[in-house]
DNA sequence: TTGATAAACGGAGGCACCCTCCGTATAACA
DNA sequence: TGTTATACGGAGGGTGCCTCCGTTTATCAA
């Protein structure tokens, strides 16, 4: 006894995968819209799908979310590898962390609602945080390689004056206000004189 | 016309003056178990009156948190000058943070959620802010002149400290290590050398 | 003291959300 | 093409938000 018995389970039904992707896409526009304390019920409308099968995919709110914000960061981390290609290294920085205020638009309220209230041992935001500090210390590198940055700021310390920023997200029009901000900045990590 | 015809108005009637202090003190209670989003229906519950009541005397949920707050500073202020006369300098202030902790525990959530969330422009923050650091600078002035603690720290330090630690106010049993946390700070304060 | 009345009371009611449960529909497999 | 494991949808019961209004009551004048 205790042995369960294992019978060739059939694949998982394609109406199913389906709905898993609907949910994760409303998921990631509602969230975005409403932060992390939205509506799971407008989850489920935006996706068209019933409530009961958001609560079949994602138990718990939880759930959901770490999949939006794991999508989120393979994003952020897809994109330092595009932007990276590109010309000029500072400007690829630059536009990293723009799109970056973009995803804490999607994220809105989750660092400072939720970072701080997980466990921090927990594995899971441990391995995300730690994938996205690596996509910018990535993308700093060849900015300080090609000399056009100072090499005394650490991708933590961006990431945190980014962070910072973004505290203002709940007045309206922060976006851009953050956007030129970050301009400044980027502007102060370069090398040489100004003007 | 515009001139409103002023009626020499009744005094207000006792029943409401005595539900609005129920519903103060069952706010008080209510929100230190379950922070400011707690329901305002358990609030009305608590102080054993309709929730129709505490409507008309708090219109929002905003309003009625505010006169917490304000409740809540008054008392961090009367126990600064209460400790200030006790023997030791720095046992007051530490006596003092230690009743602050006390206070977050009723704020829970409150300076993380609701003061970057505010205006910071707004006046009333603004004035309970300055009483609250007022309070800790007069403790701290004591402490200095006696020359008991370094004078290099300010009172805007000593409270970022304070609600830098209360960060981890939603683990459980916080309390008692942010207490010992808080010990450790105000040896660190102290002036000469140590064991 | 007693009535009139302004003022306050309480909670029903309408709406939204949370989450569970289960009858119905359907995709996978034989 | 039939069987059946799987998934679907949404009703339903609970809670909270806030408004509205019929009822109660404290105040004041006679």
């Amino acid at each position: 006894m205790g042995q369960a018995e294992q019978k060739t389970s059939r694949k998982p039904r394609a109406d199913s995968l389906r709905n898993r992707e609907k949910l994760l896409r409303a998921a990631r526009d509602v969230f975005s819209a409403g932060g992390p304390e939205a509506s799971l019920e407008a989850v489920a409308r935006t996706a068209g799908v019933g409530i009961g099968t958001l609560y079949r995919h994602f138990p718990t709110r939880e759930a959901l979310f770490r999949d939006v914000y794991a999508h989120e960061v393979d994003e952020l981390e897809a994109l330092a590898g595009a932007t990276s290609s590109a010309a000029d290294p500072v400007e690829a920085l630059r536009l990293w962390l723009h799109a970056a205020v973009g995803m804490v638009a999607t994220k809105k309220g989750m660092l400072a609602a939720l970072a701080p209230a997980v466990d921090s041992t927990d594995p899971f935001f441990a391995e995300t945080t730690s994938r996205t500090r690596g996509a910018v210390e990535r993308l700093m590198a060849r900015a300080v390689a090609s000399g056009a940055i100072r090499d005394d700021v650490s991708a933590e310390d961006v990431i945190r004056a980014l962070i910072g920023m973004c505290y203002t997200r709940d007045q309206p029009g922060w976006q851009p206000t953050v956007l030129r901000l970050l301009d400044v900045f980027v502007d102060g990590l370069r090398t040489g004189p100004k003007g």
